[in-house]
DNA sequence: ATAAATATCGCAATCGTTTGCGAATTCGTT
DNA sequence: AACGAATTCGCAAACGATTGCGATATTTAT
């Protein structure tokens, strides 16, 4: 099927000349003459020679290709996410190679040996929910290929890191709930081993504190999905323990949690507030618009991008952990100050 | 930085025999005695070898990557194929190499020149919707490098295409807000020089005709996103011309509409019915769910790549365009039978 | 015992490109 | 005229793995 694509070899016959003069006139080496110079160029041009990538990566055991392991692809954050690496790689001329765990650590551990032998020259890794043990992080690193982790990191691990203040975010989510006036505040939190969620739940928690609320662990309610903050909010409302503002730990939660708000004809946000997390693609399509915490994943791709290429290109061995800023984006699901 | 990753010289060197024997070794060739099969595999094993894909890609000219161009890795529909595709791919043993053009053909034909450049032995590809020339994709086919489309196709090309039967489903979606009782229906529409918009377009416009309704071409109305969405139904409802019906080119156009209709204060579906097409993660959260048509778009990466894939491998040249079923979602934002 | 068959392994070329080193040619200088 | 310098280019090895073929060594058959 595939035809010959030409080869430094087929110009160097043409021209009955040798592979390294060609080689050496296509990069303007100063060895050779400008004539035969000028035949190369306008041959190679003619033929549509193109460079074999596979040929340089043997030679310079450089592949110029980003591993990336994400959840899932299909997740908005994590697309966002992904398009900010492509686009940074793209600029300096890499290419990525995407796998999806699905939450599956399995999956992830297998992920990491189909790059490694995919000769990666670096990975950009969010890792599963339920990833507890790291060895296989610790092999790639091991092999001398750097890997930066974004969002969902891994601790006790050294090496470089994109996050967001999760804390601080929802410190400033809550303490915004309450100077407009809620006084009776829950939390919807996802899986208690991710840092991010129990960043999230902290800032929560603090703020109350600081605020002179009462804090207990009933504030806290375990719920991190389209459907979890649906059944929740029934759930709730059947108890008669409905707040009157709730901060999700995504956009999704909180979508759920509206939804089943609407359907029980409970008025946002004048009986509740609902604040959301991510402000992923679903936060203007609610009803109404769902206020939230903007987590640049755009900007979180293309600086983890930014980060991985340096340490490759300049060996560079300092380890930074890179915090991206936030901000509150208030929409209609809150009252206003 | 990279430190030495073992090779099969590694192993030779250390057994004192050498590459080939190792190599025939780890594949079990029959010209090697068991003894020293058992010693090559139980160091191979202890040192962790991975043969080097690069060196077996510049062997055997097959990079066992696939090349994928989309116009945006973002959109939900996209994402879900690119999913299905890195399914089928995953179990195949190939990679994926992504890109995206955004929308833009300078940047599509330049991801062509990348993926060429990067070897990759095929392509899938959905194309720009302002892509008019397709030379960039006859060049690649050129290479003897197979492409396999999918739901925005290239007219005029000879190659192999996955798509769903936009026709039909746009039929059956208006049929169904015919038969719940709308008289007075409208239909949002996307570039007509995208095949998938238009034929979503005479779908509608043959169920109204079928159905005896007069038809012209002001039923038809420019509206493919949120934003646009939204903005058409305030400028109707001020020209007192909402219709009762309405069928939209995508999910996110009609989650525009819903939310305008829905500060409105206008009643979906009492007052008007609401019809998408995708079936996309947002047609859940709308308020009301929203009705739509089912495009799955992960069978659809996945059979794409299982075409590609096939084709890479048998280098069979039957050239199929493959239909794949839709289904009608029916949530709340239409009326019942 | 000798030829033939078998078992086991190494040499070298190959894939496409790069690069150090040496060779050949031309030019300039005295 | 002769010698050194400069110009221009080719040879060959290297990257890691595969594979046809040839080279031993061992065993079997006659």
């Amino acid at each position: 099927m595939k035809s010959h694509q030409v080869t430094i070899k087929d110009i160097a016959k043409i021209l009955g000349i040798s592979a390294s003069t060609v080689s050496r006139a296509l990069k303007d080496h100063p060895d050779i003459s400008f004539e035969t110079k000028k035949k190369v160029k306008e041959l190679a041009e003619e033929l549509k020679y193109k460079p074999n990538a596979i040929a340089l990566s043997l030679q310079s055991n450089k592949s110029h290709i980003i591993g990336i392991i994400v959840p899932q692809i299909v997740h908005h954050f994590f697309s966002t996410v992904i398009s900010g690496i492509e686009e940074y790689a793209g600029e300096k001329a890499y290419n990525i190679i995407i796998t999806q765990s699905n939450e599956n650590p399995e999956k992830e551990i297998s992920n990491c040996r189909t790059l490694l032998s995919g000769r990666v020259d670096g990975m950009i890794v969010s890792r599963t929910k339920d990833t507890e043990n790291f060895d296989h992080f610790r092999n790639v690193l091991g092999t001398g290929t750097p890997i930066v982790f974004f969002d969902r990191t891994c601790h006790g691990i050294k090496t470089d890191k994109v996050v967001i203040d999760d804390y601080k975010a929802a410190y400033e989510a809550t303490e915004y709930l309450i100077k407009t006036g809620c006084r009776n505040l829950l939390h919807f939190s996802g899986p208690e081993n991710l840092k991010i969620t129990s960043k999230r739940m902290w800032g929560f928690a603090d703020a109350l504190k600081k605020n002179h609320f009462p804090f207990n662990e009933d504030l806290i309610i375990k719920a991190d999905s389209f459907e979890e903050g649906r059944k929740m909010i029934f759930k709730l409302h059947k108890e008669n323990k409905l707040p009157d503002g709730l901060f999700t730990v995504n956009d999704m939660t909180a979508a759920g949690a509206m939804s089943a708000l609407n359907e029980l004809k409970i008025k946002i946000p004048e009986e509740i507030s609902v604040f959301g997390f991510t402000n992923g693609a679903i936060s203007k399509i609610t009803s109404p618009s769902l206020s939230t915490v903007e987590q640049n994943g755009h900007l979180m791709g293309y600086t983890a991008a930014e980060i991985l290429i340096n340490k490759i290109e300049n060996e560079t061995h300092e380890v930074l952990t890179k915090i991206l800023p936030t901000k509150l984006i208030i929409r209609n699901s809150t009252r206003h100050l």
